[in-house]
DNA sequence: GTTCCTGCAAAAGCTTTGCAGAAGA
DNA sequence: TCTTCTGCAAAGCTTTTGCAGGAAC
């Protein structure tokens, strides 16, 4: 489902970005983790292997990794972005107990209806949330009221 | 589309929520405004009838009709969240252009697939984002780059 | 009188901006 | 050398929290 990392290089160097390490790291990073990391997340991770890495960095990169069209934000949570590498049309699940972050395919052709207003639409993206089948099995083992 | 007041009030009544007058006029306010406003938005709305009202007050009564099931939020925004009434199932348009949010029908039915991983789903959400049609309009008019 | 609601002020958390120094071409 | 990139610090925003005064029952 994801892009290879030597995919991702040819498109940085395609749209003539510079190839530096903090950004390769975190393209990296990006199609190496599962999930959707925050801008917090991708920072502690690449912080073992770049000591001095700062997070204006971090969003800075991913700024341009978007613009550059390679990334694109998940607004599914509330408190902070999550990013992730644009690839096929996918919707997202989001455990709202263990904030787990999944992909789920899309029925093909789900989304190929037209707005009658004539807007003109370049994205478009499905968010699902609920309990994730783990959160479920711990409930029942403990306290089915501990929900919220 | 909208519930109207009326069944509002009801609504909260039937969750022994205390109807004072800010509550009210926060439910008053969603069921008549057209698009998703912000809390700033709702704020500045309702301050010319409640000139005592700070913002704080309407955080906490959103966050209380949104735990009594009366109010949604909207996550199309990137910098800040918007509310909506629970109504049937609609998708969302943004026009990234003039910030303008509107609603659309879903196909019927388009929703009702289930996920091959067993989570449990309470939540479904369609977010659109593109440029509206007069913003196209008026860039047309003007200068075709200006898209950013 | 007791509980709940409101609103000010302050704090917290995510993100952006300014600027200076470092790295790269 | 000149441009671009990085990172610290500070600022900007939205949202949350603490607490005291007020309203409602």
């Amino acid at each position: 489902m994801k892009p290879n990392f030597e995919q991702l290089k040819q498109a940085l160097k395609q749209r003539k970005i510079h190839l530096s390490i903090h950004r390769l790291k975190v393209l990296a990073y990006l199609s190496e983790v599962v999930g959707h990391p925050t801008v917090d997340e991708i920072y502690l991770a690449l912080l073992k292997e770049l000591p001095s890495l700062s997070k204006t960095t971090v969003y800075n990169t991913l700024q341009l990794l978007k613009d550059a069209g390679l990334v694109r934000v998940v607004n599914i949570d509330e408190n902070e972005a999550r990013y992730d590498l644009v690839t096929s049309v996918h919707g997202h699940f989001m455990c709202v107990h263990c904030q787990l972050i999944e992909d789920f395919p899309l029925p093909i052709g789900i989304l190929d209806f037209h707005l009658s207003s004539d807007h003109l639409v370049t994205e478009k993206k499905v968010y699902f949330k609920g309990i994730c089948k783990s959160c479920q099995a711990s409930m029942n083992n403990t306290n089915k009221e501990d929900i919220e």
